[in-house]
DNA sequence: TGTACATCAGTGAACGCGCGTTCACTGATGTAC
DNA sequence: TGTACATCAGTGAACGCGCGTTCACTGATGTAC
């Protein structure tokens, strides 16, 4: 147990894992300002040495949060088998990606909110990494491997992430009507935007469920 | 101008309109007892004759919001012209719906939010008109008249809403980075929508943008 | 190598605010006889 | 047709709370000479 100094020394990385702490428990709502101070048991007026105000400081823990998600998506992406011919593989990429993303909003619906809420204020910095290349890179390398077609590329972004983010936010709020079943409705959408794109229905081998925070 | 009696008489309905007023100009956080009570001339208390507490007062606006929503789905379905085949009738009025969906969330982005804002208590009564049952109706048309094959149906609800939806979601709240087409984005979607359910790609006839609220 | 000093990163008390909710109450309404 | 009375729909004051933010300050750190 180191004891508490006066110089806390990374004050800032803390309030920002805190927060995201608290965002994904208790939803970006629950992000105040003399809550996370004490929780690195220091006075409220010190988060001002490193944050104009709240909305910056949660600004930035939407950021982390988007963050976490691109992470999820890459990691999904990267273990799909490599013994495959190049297109299989990218859309078994593509299909990974896809899925990763409904997990994390059904997994951390918290968290999936906090990535995506109305800020009053920009991000300190850009997303790093950050979802939408994921997503590009892997259209890109469909349309490399000849398995999209390169004038479906342009439409190609807001189709797929359109119909993700759209179950994916009707399944981590809640929003369905029971009875359902998740898994083939996530089934059902993810080869749905296959057709829609064009692309041969390759399925992802699935993965072990990685932890995600 | 009625003089301010002692009993309101409407106060219940009053107030929910007053609710969905401020939902739509500020969004759903800005639901406030005391605020909704003085636009009604009216003290905080009087507001728990009606309801039991705000958040059961938030979940009724949430839900107006959906039937508005619904209610203007349900009008650019209807405004759709009859002088078509019906299997083109109903291809068209499924678009048409698709596309209200979306022209809902791009201009009233706080109701659009309201609608599917995470209530911490149930709305006082069911959806009516539901945009659930609206779009549930358009899918059965085209399996009616042989546009979408029946055994599309089940997966169809999903495929549709999740697409729309998202798009919805990432136009309201500004999350593409620009720059963008939005009329473009919408197009490409909703034809990447009736490729998934291996409809007929029929446009419907563009409306006359009717008020809303 | 020691020391003065600027700078950085905290403290702690207070401000001002507005929130949702409760409580004992009163004014208005409608119904039974 | 008038009147007593139960019920309904409001009032108004207060409670208790916790929030974000500001301010003058002090303790710790590091650098120049």
């Amino acid at each position: 147990m180191t004891a508490p100094r006066y110089h806390h020394g990374n004050l800032r990385t803390a309030l920002l894992d805190a927060g995201l702490r608290t965002a994904r428990r208790h939803g970006p709502n629950a992000l105040q300002l003399r809550d996370l101070a004490s929780t690195q048991g220091v006075s409220p007026s010190a988060v001002y040495r490193h944050f104009p105000d709240l909305a910056h400081l949660t600004a930035d823990v939407s950021r982390l949060a988007r963050e976490q998600l691109a992470r999820h998506l890459q990691r999904a992406a990267d273990a799909q088998p490599c013994d495959v011919s190049p297109g299989t593989r990218a859309i078994q990429r593509f299909g990974a990606i896809g899925r990763a993303y409904v997990d994390f909003a059904v997994r951390e619906p918290h968290l999936f909110d906090t990535a995506f809420l109305v800020a009053d204020a920009p991000p300190s910095c850009e997303d790093a990494p950050s979802a939408w290349a994921v997503l590009n890179e892997a259209l890109d390398d469909m349309v490399a491997t000849g398995e999209l077609a390169a004038e479906q590329r342009s439409c190609a972004t807001m189709i797929a992430w359109s119909s993700v983010h759209g179950l994916a936010s009707i399944l981590a709020r809640g929003m369905l009507p029971p009875p359902h079943e998740p898994d083939q409705e996530i089934e059902g959408v993810c080869r749905g935007t296959l057709r829609a794109l064009g692309v041969r229905d390759v399925r992802p081998a699935p993965l072990p469920s990685a932890d995600i925070a």
